[in-house]
DNA sequence: AAACATTAAAATGTGTACGATTTAATCGTG
DNA sequence: CACGATTAAATCGTACACATTTTAATGTTT
């Protein structure tokens, strides 16, 4: 009979907390792509900011921060180093000039085609079928809906 | 018959990237978490790490980093500001000098206390069902297992 | 049109998070 | 017991991420 002097009752334990078992997710496949994005030259945050610019076009910073759930205190710097990369484009809007439009460059564009193998190797280093990904991806984007409520 | 003038085959939708379903809740955490922790002093990262030393007791900076998945260069500056708010003692180990004992004051003892009530707001954040909570839990704590292979 | 409110992005300050390097201590083998 | 290899933390440089503040432009109300 052990002695368990820490973790009475009523207490959880680290293993049994979903929001670490996100925390430590999230970062391990940051740790899985960065190999990858290496290559491109691109971080994982500002990997996942090109995936909205090849899904949706051009558009603007806050656009862009709605769809990845950041601030421009966030994005703003992030997007100026995609721009000295030369990955994208930053201008002011013409006709309401409180507005920056991201745009992609041709670099930008031609990225795209070298990042099409990315989704394949994360695919096989989650060991899911496509079915319980998919499944898994839908419960969690649940559970982000709820929590940002 | 709409164009879709971006995204053509074999390219995922952000929505789709399970990645970014994790990458999304786990900052949607950090935001619900925030207001609770502000009371107690504490970012989400130093809760978590106090969650360890609650569960776990005194033990060194690796144990504590193979814990919660992070390392010594991320530790070291957390550890040395939750022990300046003197929730934790960083004592350097008299039988191996290489080693720094993280310990519990009788402040981190009592923060203990305080934060009970914390888990059973985030579980009503989550909106799940215990039996699901658990669950999805145990599917992401897989899912990382696969990711660090 | 002037005054005020709202909006969009940028700037600022704090706190992770990691890789690479450094420092110091301990271990292992001859 | 000496000395190279290993180990544990700390340090350094880069990059998010957010709250708060600032700047500038656009709307709104009278």
């Amino acid at each position: 009979m052990k002695k368990p002097m820490a973790a009475p009752q009523g207490s959880l334990k680290l293993d049994e907390f979903l929001c670490f078992a996100v925390y430590s997710a999230s970062h391990a496949f940051n740790r899985v792509y960065k190999p990858l994005l290496d290559k491109l030259g691109l971080t994982y945050p500002q990997y996942l900011a090109m995936v909205v610019l090849w899904e949706h076009g051009d558009q603007t910073v806050g656009s862009l921060g709605e769809k990845l759930f950041l601030e421009s205190s966030t994005l703003t710097p992030m997007l100026k180093r995609l721009e000295v990369m030369g990955y994208i484009a930053r201008v002011r809007d013409a006709i309401d000039e409180r507005q920056v439009r991201v745009q992609l460059t041709n670099a930008g564009h031609t990225l795209r085609k070298k990042a099409q193998a990315i989704p394949p190797c994360i695919l096989d280093a989650t060991g899911l079928k496509a079915e319980d990904l998919a499944k898994l991806t839908k419960n969690i984007t649940m559970l982000r809906k709820s929590l940002v409520r």
